[in-house]
RNA sequence: GGACCGUUAGCUCAGUUGGCUAGAGCGCUCGCCUCACACGCGAGAGGUCACUGGUUCAAGUCCAGUACGGUCCA
C-alpha cells in the first residue's frame, strides 16, 4: 500500500520570485513532525520493513562533527529505502548509562553514590546543583543507587533534548516517537532479562580469578576496553640465586613485583636455560624459593631470555600462572598499593624487613624503594636501562591497569571455547559488510580473544546485576547459590529491593541476604539495542516486524565492543545474526590528517556548521565521505553543497516557470515529449537512475550522490541551454515537449537528490507537487525510457552528447574572442564525422538557437571543429 | 611483531569485470551582466597514476616486493 503522500494530488503551483534557503530547516522539520512523515507504520509485514539499529550516542558528552558525518550516511540510506518502498523503522537511542554520566552527575549535583544505602523516595535534587563553590563548602552527599540514577535522568534529559534538536536540524528522518535510553526502565528490564536467561542457560557465570583492574575507578574492566599506550620504563637486571651459588640474571620493567614472584620462565628450546628447568632458585631481597619452568610464551630475544612470573604483572603472567599451576603471591591491592601484609613465602627476617619498606606504597613509589633495596643488597646488576614500551590502560583511565583477583561475572564470548568462537566468526558471514574488508576486523578480534567477557563493574551508574546472595549463619554471602528475581518483577535494584522470599529487615543479617552491589558493563546493555528497539518480550507484534534488523550503522572503532557484543547476544538469544547488513563509517580527520579531537581544540560545533552552511550543505559534505573511509573536515565541500542546493532551486524555477501562472497544476505528460533532444536527455537520465539505484542497493550513497550531481550539472549547463529558446518561443509542440521533459527530469532529480538534500528538495517539491517528496516512489529507469519513446520511436541516446559538444565548440570561439555568450553568430560551419552529423541534424535547430546562430552548415570531416563568424562588436 | 586500509593535478577525491589522449570539484589564470541562477556562466593551464620488478597484445587497474601514511590487534 502506498503512503498517502505518494498519491497526493498536485497543487496549483506557487513558485517564489527569488527562492532562498533561509529557515527551511525549521519550517520543514515542523511540517514533517506534524504530518508524521517519518512515523513507522507498524502494520507492515517484515518483508516490507527496513529496520535500522541506530547507534545511541553517549549523552554525557556533546555531539561533534563525526556524528553529523556518520548519522547522515545512515539517513541517506534510510531515505532511499523509504522511497524504494520499504517501511523504515528508524528509532533513536541515547546512551546515558555508564562512567561518563556517573562522573558528571557526581560533580554537577555534588553527590556520591553509596550502593549500601536504601532508596529514599523523598529525596530531592540538591538546589545548589551546578554551583561548585557551594558544593565544595557542603561536601558531597551520599545517596542510594536508585536516587543516583534518578538524578542521572534529570541531567541527561537536558542533553537528550539538545541532541534531538540537532539531529532534527540535520534532517535525520528518525521516528522520534520510537526512542530509548540505555538507563531507562525498559532497557534495564531487557538488560536484566537477557542476563538472567544467559545465567539460566549457562552462558553467564561467576568466578574468582585474576582480572584487569583500574585502580582509579576501582573496577574490573574487560579486554575490549583496553588500550596500549607507549610509556617510558626501564629494564632492571636482577640476580636470582641458584643453590650452587651461581646467579640467574633476569630483566624486568617491574622490579617492585619481586615479592610477588612465583617462578622464572624460559622458552623450552632455549639451550641456555634447559639445565635449569625443574630446579629452584631464590628471589633477590626476599630469598623466596621459586621454580624455573619452561613455556613457549617466553621470548628468548627479550631481555636475558628468562623472565620472572609474578602474581600478577600482566596478562601473560596470568596465562603462565594458570597453565603452569603456580602459587599465588599477590601483593597489589584494589587501590593500587602494596598490601600491608607480606604474601605467603616471604618469611625470612631480611625479606620481612624489605617488605615492610614497600607496604602501603603506591606501585610507583614501591618501584623506587625496591630499586634502592636491590642496590643495597647488590642484586641489581648494572644500571636500569631506559626504554619505551606499550603499557595496558583502561581506555577511560589514566593509570596503568593492574591485575587483581576478585569475584566477577562473565558472559561466554568464545574467548575460552573454540566451538563458540567458530560459531561467532561464522555469524559474520551472515551479514553483508560495507565495506567488506571490515569483516576482517571482526574475525581478527574474535581470534585474538583470550578470555570471556567480564561484565560486572564495581560502579554505580548502570544496570544492576539482578542478583542477591543468601548469608550463612556467620553473615558471609554464599556466592554459589545466587537468588534471582522473577522476570515479571524486572527491573530490580538488589541494593534497594529485598531478595524474593526475604524481608528487607533480613538484609545483611546472618541467615538473611545481601544484594549484589555491582552493575553491568555499559556494553552489556547496549549490546541489546536490537532487542530493546524492537520490543523484545514486550511487544511481540513489533518484534516480529522488525527483528532481526536490516542495518547496523556504526563507526569502525567499536567493532570489537558494540558490534561484537551485539552479535554475541543475538547468537545466544535468537540464534541469529542481529542484522543483515552492517555499514562502518570512517573518522573525521582535521585538515592535517589527524583525528579530530577536543584536546587539539579543532572540534567544530555542529550547530554552528549547520547555521553557517545550511543543513543540506553539511549533509552534502558528509555524503561525499565514502563508506568506511576517513574523511577530512572540509568546509569547502560544504560551500559546494550550498551552491548545489541553490542551483537546484534556481534550475527548478526555470523548469517550472512555464505555465506556472495558469492557475492549474503543472502536468507531466510523456505523450507531449516528442523532440529528439528531450528524449535523448531522458534516456541519459534513465541510465543515471539505474546507476544511483545500484549504488544505493550496495549502500554506496556517496557514489549515488556523485553521479547524480555530475548529471545535474551537465543537465543545467547543456540541456537547459539547448532547449531554453524552444521552451520560451518555439512552436507549440516543440515548446510543450521541452517543458514536459524538463518537468519530468526535475521530478526525477528531486527524488534522486532527496536522500542527500532533504530540505531543498522538499521545498521545491512543495511548489508544484502534492505530498512529501520523501514519501514518493524512487524513480525507475523504465518510466523514463517509456516516456522517451511514447510513440514507439527510439532516439539515439548519444544525440544529447553530440549536441552539447557542438554547442561547446561554438561557445569556445566566443570565449576565445572574449565576447559574451549572448553574441549572435552570423555564420557557422560545423565539421564532424558522418555518424555524428547524422545525430546532430535532428537537433540542429536547438543547437543553433542556443548558439544564437541564424543557421549552421554541416561539413563532413575527421573530428569536431567549428568555423564561427560573430556579429561585429559595437564597442 | 601480525593484519587491514590508503598513496592518481597545488588541495579534496572519482576512475566498477585490465582496453581512450587518465577525469571531477575546489584553487589558479583569462574572459563574460547570456530573459533560472554573478551564491552565476564560459574557457584555459596543471599529472613519469609512491617506487621496483613481473604477467599481458595492452596495467592507474592484476601479481610479488619496497617505501611512506593511517588504523586495528599483539
Amino acid at each position: 500500500m502506498d503512503h498517502p503522500d505518494a498519491t497526493a494530488a498536485a497543487p496549483v503551483p506557487t513558485i517564489p520570485e527569488r527562492p532562498d534557503l533561509e529557515g527551511i530547516e525549521e519550517r520543514w522539520d515542523a511540517v514533517w513532525e506534524e504530518r508524521g512523515t517519518y512515523r513507522f507504520d507498524r502494520t507492515r509485514e517484515r518483508s516490507e520493513v527496513f529496520s535500522i539499529d541506530t547507534p545511541p550516542p553517549t549523552v554525557s558528552g556533546s555531539l561533534h562533527v563525526g556524528h553529523v558525518f556518520s548519522y547522515t550516511h545512515t539517513d541517506t540510506i534510510a531515505r532511499y529505502q523509504r522511497m524504494a518502498g520499504r517501511e523504515v523503522f528508524y528509532p533513536m537511542g541515547w546512551d546515558d548509562n555508564g562512567l561518563p554520566t556517573e562522573r558528571r552527575v557526581q560533580n554537577y549535583f555534588g553527590v556520591r553514590c553509596e550502593p549500601s544505602l536504601p532508596y529514599d523516595p523523598d529525596f530531592a535534587a540538591p538546589d545548589d546543583a551546578g554551583d561548585s563553590t557551594a558544593i565544595k563548602k557542603r561536601g558531597e552527599i551520599d545517596i542510594s543507587r536508585r536516587n543516583f540514577i534518578d538524578l542521572c535522568h534529570v541531567l541527561t534529559a537536558e542533553d537528550e533534548r539538545a541532541f534531538e534538536t540537532l539531529f532534527r536540524r540535520l534532517g535525520l528522518s528518525v521516528d522520534w516517537t520510537q526512542h530509548y535510553a540505555t538507563i531507562d526502565e525498559r532497557c534495564q528490564r531487557a538488560s536484566q532479562r537477557a542476563f538472567l536467561r544467559n545465567l539460566a542457560r549457562g552462558e553467564a557465570y561467576q568466578i574468582e580469578a585474576p582480572s584487569l583492574w583500574d585502580v582509579t575507578h576501582r573496577t574490573a574492566v574487560a579486554q575490549a576496553e583496553l588500550e596500549d599506550r607507549e610509556r617510558p620504563g626501564a629494564y632492571h637486571t636482577l640476580a636470582f640465586h641458584r643453590s650452587d651459588g651461581d646467579d640467574v640474571l633476569i630483566a624486568t620493567t617491574r622490579p617492585e613485583l619481586v615479592a610477588a614472584c612465583v617462578a622464572l620462565v624460559a622458552h623450552p628450546d632455549d639451550e641456555r636455560y634447559q639445565p635449569l628447568f625443574g630446579s629452584m632458585v631464590t628471589t633477590p631481597a626476599f630469598g623466596v624459593e621459586v621454580p624455573v619452568r619452561a613455556h613457549e610464551l617466553a621470548d628468548p630475544e627479550k631481555g636475558t631470555g628468562i623472565a620472572m612470573i609474578c602474581t600478577f604483572g600482566d596478562t601473560t603472567d596470568v596465562t603462565w600462572w594458570r597453565e603452569l599451576g603456580l602459587d599465588v603471591r599477590a601483593i597489589i591491592n584494589r587501590a593500587g598499593r602494596i598490601n600491608p601484609e607480606p604474601p605467603p613465602g616471604v618469611d625470612s627476617e631480611a625479606g620481612l624487613a624489605a617488605y615492610a619498606r614497600l607496604a602501603g606504597k603506591t606501585v610507583f613509589s614501591a618501584q623506587a624503594e625496591m630499586v634502592e633495596i636491590l642496590r643495597e643488597t647488590r642484586e641489581l646488576v648494572g644500571e636500569p636501562e631506559a626504554i619505551t614500551h606499550p603499557v595496558k590502560f583502561f581506555e577511560k583511565g589514566d593509570k596503568p591497569l593492574e591485575i587483581v583477583t576478585s569475584r566477577q561475572w562473565y558472559i561466554r564470548n568464545g574467548g575460552r571455547d573454540a566451538d563458540l568462537r567458530a560459531a561467532l566468526i561464522a555469524r559474520g558471514d551472515q551479514m553483508a559488510w560495507h565495506p567488506p574488508y571490515m569483516q576482517t576486523r571482526y574475525t581478527n578480534w574474535i581470534d585474538g580473544l583470550n578470555g570471556d567477557w567480564l561484565i560486572s563493574r564495581q560502579r554505580f551508574f548502570g544496570v544492576p546485576l539482578p542478583l542477591w546472595y543468601p548469608l550463612d549463619d556467620d553473615g558471609e554471602p554464599i556466592h554459589d547459590t545466587p537468588i534471582v528475581p522473577a522476570e515479571a518483577d524486572l527491573p530490580v535494584d538488589p541494593s534497594s529491593d529485598p531478595a524474593p522470599g526475604y524481608n528487607e529487615s533480613q538484609r545483611g543479617r546472618p541467615g538473611g541476604f545481601v544484594g549484589d552491589t555491582d552493575v553491568m558493563d555499559t556494553w552489556a546493555t547496549s549490546s541489546l539495542s536490537p532487542q530493546i528497539a524492537c520490543g523484545w518480550e514486550e511487544d511481540d507484534d513489533l518484534f516480529t516486524r522488525t527483528y532481526p534488523m536490516d542495518l547496523r550503522p556504526q563507526a569502525h572503532d567499536i567493532i570489537r565492543t558494540w558490534l561484537f557484543s551485539t552479535a554475541v547476544r543475538s547468537h545466544f538469544e535468537a540464534d541469529t545474526a542481529p542484522w543483515g547488513h552492517c555499514a562502518l563509517s570512517g573518522w573525521i580527520l582535521d585538515p592535517d590528517r589527524k583525528k579530530m579531537s577536543k584536546s587539539k581544540g579543532n572540534v567544530v560545533t555542529p550547530l554552528d556548521l549547520l547555521d553557517q552552511h545550511g543543513s543540506d550543505a553539511v549533509r552534502y559534505w558528509a555524503a561525499n565521505g565514502r563508506p568506511g573511509t576517513d574523511t577530512a573536515f572540509d568546509d569547502g565541500q560544504m560551500k559546494i553543497g550550498r551552491r548545489l542546493a541553490i542551483k537546484v532551486m534556481n534550475a527548478s524555477r526555470f523548469a517550472l516557470g512555464f505555465g506556472a501562472d495558469s492557475g492549474t497544476p503543472l502536468a507531466v505528460d510523456s505523450e507531449a515529449i516528442t523532440e529528439p533532444l528531450d528524449r535523448a536527455m531522458l534516456l541519459s537520465l534513465a541510465d543515471l537512475v539505474d546507476e544511483a539505484t545500484r549504488a544505493f542497493d550496495g549502500f554506496d550513497y556517496a557514489r549515488a550522490l556523485e553521479r547524480t550531481e555530475a548529471w545535474f550539472w551537465t543537465f543545467t549547463d547543456d540541456h537547459v541551454e539547448l532547449v531554453k529558446s524552444r521552451a520560451y518561443e518555439g512552436n507549440e509542440a516543440g515548446a510543450e515537449s521541452a517543458r514536459h521533459a524538463l518537468r519530468l527530469a526535475l521530478s526525477t532529480l528531486l527524488r534522486l537528490f532527496a536522500p542527500f538534500l532533504p530540505f531543498v528538495t522538499e521545498e521545491v517539491w512543495s511548489w508544484w507537487r502534492g505530498g512529501s517528496v520523501h514519501r514518493q516512489a524512487w524513480p525507475t529507469a523504465d518510466e523514463l525510457r517509456d516516456a522517451a519513446a511514447a510513440d514507439g520511436e527510439h532516439v539515439n541516446p548519444t544525440t544529447a552528447a553530440v549536441a552539447a559538444a557542438a554547442l561547446a565548440e561554438i561557445r569556445r570561439h566566443k570565449t576565445t574572442e572574449k565576447r559574451s555568450l549572448a553574441t549572435p553568430v552570423t555564420a557557422c560551419t560545423l565539421t564532424d564525422s558522418a555518424e555524428r552529423l547524422a545525430l546532430l541534424r535532428p537537433v540542429l535547430d536547438d543547437v543553433a538557437a542556443a548558439a544564437r546562430a541564424t543557421g549552421i552548415d554541416l561539413v563532413e570531416g575527421d573530428a569536431l571543429s567549428a568555423q564561427v563568424t560573430l556579429e561585429p562588436a559595437t564597442s
